[in-house]
DNA sequence: AAACAAAATCGACCGCAGTCATTTTTGTTT
DNA sequence: AAACAAAAATGACTGCGGTCGATTTTGTTT
């Protein structure tokens, strides 16, 4: 059980949230000062550091608490039988539909994840080693269906679609897809990237 | 031919430009101010401004002076009849050479260029569309010599192949990927990509 | 060379992210 | 309930990125 002091913390870590959430949608997150921030927590500056190291660590909580609200979702209705192109599209339709939802936060999320700062633990790298493992599953099962070789790390497998999710976001970031094109897009990439560009 | 005045703000870019590189690379990014910078290279801090927008456009026009150059020599000295697995290798290992010789350079630079902020004119767009473009003839002469499917849209294979790239730079970056073996995975990528992922 | 407009330079100033010594709150012991 | 130590909260303060109006330099015209 938690104790009375650790249910305060965790509540009130999500009322910062929320307000930032309330402010960096209304006003941007650079428009969007953390004495700001603080006054429509009803705290103290200060105190917003002691829950979260810097402003863009902010950001990245609000990402990863949701996303990973969103994995669970699709974890729990994922049908591992269904083809696997169909099964891709819904995972990182997903995913995209989070972030091009929330442009700014997902960019700021989306620029330290791809390209961290220097990380220290190796704690940090198991962390990334994880999320490349989440799809293994339906990749075996791809396998088992043989629709995909077998002869494949499923860690390269993971990559090449991972590739794809990247470029795709990269694309959309730089105006060269609009919203509406991506699905398309992406499914025409995934098949291509199982058929391959070879003759 | 330019006049004084142009030759010598061009000078003097250059200066503002080895004097950040100088302490940037001494001391890092962070740990440098523009105070600091201007001090070194002779001049008020406010005139750093007239030369760049802000500090992170300093480290962004480092990177593409440097980037221009890597990619014309290698643009001098293309055969566009090697093997496209070759040339590919040799394109993208020099970039990734640039990028890990500055690591926090790079950093900084590629997520501004891979998940840039709401970009404003339409020739923002047309330089990142020219940048996909740029290895257009490579991919041709290769459909030429059928080592690519002639049914794929150019922008189609530019797209894979860059996929590929983010996904190097990201794991790499996420030290998921130690240097040395970065060659290596790249050129297993390429090759699974060109035959296909399905059986 | 004097007068002058345009371009370039400058540094005092502003706002904000992040720190830290001090104060307040909380839970426990006597 | 008084005393006390640990945890949490606070806001004055620091340093830096970026701005802007004042000042100097430059090139041209008379």
């Amino acid at each position: 059980m938690y104790s009375i002091r650790e249910k305060n913390k965790i509540n009130k870590r999500k009322c910062i949230l929320e307000a930032a959430m309330r402010l960096f949608s209304k006003k941007g997150y650079e428009q969007t000062s953390i004495e700001e921030l603080a006054r429509e927590a009803g705290i103290g500056k200060g105190t917003v550091y002691s829950y979260f190291q810097t402003k863009k660590d902010i950001v990245r909580a609000f990402c990863e608490d949701e996303l990973d609200y969103v994995r669970q979702e699709l974890a729990e209705n994922a049908n591992l039988d269904t083809p696997l192109v169909e099964q891709l599209m819904i995972i990182f339709m997903a995913e995209f539909r989070h972030v091009s939802k929330n442009k700014e936060f997902g960019r700021l999320y989306l620029q330290e994840k791809i390209l961290p700062r220097e990380h220290h633990s190796a704690e940090d790298l198991e962390v990334q080693e994880q999320y490349f493992k989440l799809l293994y599953p339906i990749y075996q099962r791809a396998q088992e269906r043989k629709e995909l070789r077998t002869d494949l790390e499923l860690l390269h497998i993971s990559g090449h679609f991972y590739g794809l999710y990247l470029l795709m976001v990269s694309c959309w970031y730089n105006g060269m897809i609009p919203t509406e094109e991506i699905p398309e897009a992406m499914e025409t990439m995934i098949r291509q990237t199982l058929e391959g560009l070879k003759p």
